[in-house]
DNA sequence: TCGCTCTTTTAGACTTATTCTAATCTGTTG
DNA sequence: CAACAGATTAGAATAAGTCTAAAAGAGCGA
């Protein structure tokens, strides 16, 4: 399966199709950074030098729009935990994250080690979109 | 007590000295706009416009600077929930918030209506300084 | 009080992350 | 394959925040 790998029904385009994407050259590729190592946690610079390194031209308005994009379609949850960064997560199962603050890195916290015992009421007029742990841990 | 108010011994003065900031014009015209009027959430920007609109005279890198300083004093909390935007919160003590998706605006959760009844152990070499809990709620 | 020194404030330039715009290109459908 | 809607692009624009160097102010001792 090559980088110019275009056939119509590999997982990524069914995967871009089911959200409602066109598969483009550009998503694909990026699909295929995002989803095929597992897990991860990306921001929209470092996916667009991971790009340029492997020999794929996108823009970096690109990136954003598909990350955007992803994640209006639920493929990816976008997770801040810093000013002026944002993260996208390519796991978007129900869990929380580790934020370390050494080295600004975000990990996954697995989804039974944090328990909510008791959740309040949400204000007048609104519901319950997400809930979001973060556990930001330093050094020592 | 006017906005001149220049005592030694005002509750604000003695908070700064506490905190081992000088009680500049600045610095306390500042902490009387985010502490007097009780728990807030404020963005640098808007806490500049304030100052503006009571003819206050403080420059935006001055807000900045002061809400840092009392960030790492203890006397403010900073929530990241947006990208590009932090909130200063003047309520240090132990608890969470509501975010509300549609205006952007931050609410403070009581203490005691969120329980954590379990929590990771951190990542090795790592200690737990913060646990964030933020409850996103969305108009419906 | 004055003068000295160290701290604080400031305007404005700068940086970084992100969005916008208008032109060009590409996937899809007939 | 033509046509058109949707996607991509470079580069300009924006927004939040930081930095810098110079001016102003606070606090101290005499």
């Amino acid at each position: 399966m090559s980088m110019l790998d275009n056939r119509p029904f590999t997982p990524i385009v069914q995967k871009l199709r089911a959200a409602g994407l066109r598969p483009t050259r550009q998503r694909m590729s990026l699909a295929k950074l995002l989803f095929e190592p597992g897990d991860r946690h990306v921001t929209a610079e470092q996916l667009h030098q991971e790009a340029a390194a492997g020999r794929i031209r996108v823009s970096l308005a690109t990136v954003y729009n598909t990350l955007h994009q992803f994640t209006a379609a639920g493929l990816l949850r976008e997770v801040v935990v810093q000013p002026g960064r944002s993260y996208f997560d390519t796991n978007t199962s129900d869990h929380h994250h580790f934020f370390i603050e050494a080295n600004g890195h975000l990990q996954d916290i697995p989804g039974d080690s944090v328990a909510l015992a008791k959740l309040p009421e949400p204000p007048e007029g609104t519901r319950i979109a997400r809930v979001e742990v973060i556990v930001r841990v330093a050094k020592g």
